[in-house]
DNA sequence: ATGAAAGCGCTAACAT
DNA sequence: ATGTTAGCGCTTTCAT
């Protein structure tokens, strides 16, 4: 894992020559008309006859002219949208970020990601920040930990949608799972299953202010009114770690200190459901037999036949598509907020059971 | 899965005033100094007596002013640097990314990410062409699919750092994983434990020219050469899908319909192996009695107790920490080209084992 | 329909 | 040490 590093052996020419771009006034000398035609043409705008259009064109195709988007921030649009992820490491956002090409693909408009972090709200506000200082002609922040007093402040700035959020606001618009109904379907499939100790896996807020509507709360207070509503209030037991492998595992390790253990656990997430099944497989427990485990996201890897991993699948490409959809239609001038759910559906696998002596199911 | 449209309920004020932004000329004039010496102070520039710099940085923090990205761009440096990724799916790039963010942690700069695609060359050469157009100070990209002659060029126009590839270039810096040690390490680690009908899973190169000198090459070149080498020769067995959990799972659905089958199967990456196992688990064989599998990234979930698989380490940290300092020594000015490679490691785990019959090991 | 020209916020000569 | 000023490439009035 050590690393070696090599100098430059042969000495050729390491010149930057900063061969000058190609720029409108390059394009309107060659097709013989003014820059303001040439940017007309480029914007499609009013003005410009169909002669005028095709010689411009000719001119950029053969000059090879692509437009300065720093140049254009100072004036008009960037055709840049930018997207907030919280971090990379989640699978689940890769699913967020295939829909959002698949919207913005052909639409001029290009994507640019900065990660926030997850944890970390510094981090996050600068990564915002900074978004905002490339005049970017949008921003979707995928499930911030941003206080919404200040989402609404960079709302008034430029178009926002927020991904996984669950507060209502005029100032943006909002794209989110139904996370009440997920976690219903989950926990009554284990309760159905015949489970009363169902532990649970959450994540801690960030920051120290009043904690941001993100999943893990919907999912938490969800698991928590449905175990209340079957009777199941004393067996409440949630570990507050985080929804990552590392987060999973100790989450489950301290749900299985207690006595007598759980015999299911929702973890919030599939990553910490993986971490869950390791920890599991360590304690010598067996999956189902001894204790049932259900995630949440539906990862791919939920559906290898090594994992099967019972989970909740919310269409994360759906939401990505929508989220960019919405955010062209405010770039376009809506104003008025939308609100956008998906339904969550169930998915059954094999990590999940009756509960050890409970004679339920097979 | 269906999802639900809401309209905005109550008609709050949904205008976007264009609250214009703090500029460098406001500050000067809270300062009452001159612009150019907020450029100054801004830019830490030889010019400024430390009474001016405090009331400067007084006025700024007063005002908020944060500069304008764009703006710089049309002169100087925009302190942004752009990183180009195949695709998020692969969590070995989120170790390179929080590399990379370790190391531009308080330079100032910031990192913009845009995504390539990993198998469409226009969509990658897109995504790059908005890096420059969006003038960052520098490019760093991660396993790119674009041949040679075109990386050259991009390094004529900015500091460019290729990360993940093995050709050498005079134009630019190369930091890169030893693979073909690390596919020695592996390939004899299952060799030792009396395994001759190893199996390789690679990748399909992109495009129809010289294919790149990305890591699959390398990787499924040592293994021809090691299995060579040991005598080997015929039972070299590859299977060419590429490196997601899908393609570990057709890959190896592949190489199990040989006959006689294989007993090892070294797949290129973990995300390959996690398919494999998934592969291997369904077709009713146990890893590592009937077949043993090993990956190559050293991913997180490689670690995890219930899949425990044996991997090649490569230090992904290490090598966004280093291509990131080394775009900044080239953003700097630094010209001269380096080359960077870390050296990986094995990891033994649970995955592999004796081959069957062999008498090998345990 | 077309183009001249002002200016977006900043940096870097170039005065002073 | 400090300030004046000319652009960077583009969009957008506003004439013509």
């Amino acid at each position: 894992m050590a690393g070696h590093m090599a100098g430059h052996r042969a000495g050729h020419r390491p010149e930057r020559e900063p061969r000058r771009r190609v720029t409108i006034a390059d394009v309107a000398r060659h097709a013989q008309v003014s820059t303001t035609a040439v940017s007309k043409v480029l914007r499609n705008a009013y003005g410009a006859s169909p002669a005028m259009r095709d010689r411009v064109k000719a001119a950029i195709e053969e000059l090879g002219y692509r437009p300065h988007a720093a140049a254009r921030a100072m004036r008009g649009r960037t055709f840049t949208i930018g997207v907030l992820i919280p971090h990379v490491r989640n699978p689940f956002f890769a699913d967020v970020l295939d829909g959002v090409g698949e919207q913005l693909g052909g639409s001029g408009y290009q994507a640019i990601l900065v990660q926030g972090g997850s944890t970390d709200l510094a981090a996050e506000s600068r990564a915002v920040e900074a978004l905002i200082d490339r005049q970017v002609d949008g921003i979707l922040m995928i499930a911030p930990i941003t206080p919404k007093s200040r989402l609404e402040e960079v709302a008034g700035e430029m178009p926002l949608i927020v991904l996984g959020r669950h507060e209502r606001s005029s100032a943006y618009d909002a794209v989110f799972d139904d996370d009440d109904a997920g976690t219903e379907l989950v926990v009554r499939h284990l309760i159905e299953l015949g489970h009363r100790r169902i532990g649970h896996i959450s994540q801690r807020n960030a920051g120290r202010g009043k904690p941001v509507a993100l999943p893990h709360l919907t999912r938490a207070e969800t698991y928590r009114r449905v175990m209340t509503e079957h009777g199941l209030e004393g067996e409440i037991a949630i570990a507050t770690t985080s929804w990552t492998e590392e987060g999973g595992y100790d989450g489950t390790r301290e749900l299985l200190a207690r006595s007598p253990r759980p015999t299911a656990i929702f973890a919030g997430a599939d990553q910490a459901a993986f971490g869950a099944l390791s920890a599991l497989h360590e304690a010598g427990l067996s999956v189902p037999g001894d204790v049932s485990v259900a995630g949440y996201d539906n990862t791919r890897l939920a559906a290898m036949a090594n994992i099967s991993l019972t989970s909740v699948d919310q269409d994360g490409t759906l939401m990505g598509r929508t989220a960019a959809r919405l955010l062209l239609e405010r770039v376009e001038g809506r104003t008025a907020a939308m609100r956008f759910s998906v339904t969550p559906a169930l998915v059954p696998r094999l990590s999940t059971g009756p509960a050890p002596g409970s004679g339920a199911g097979a």
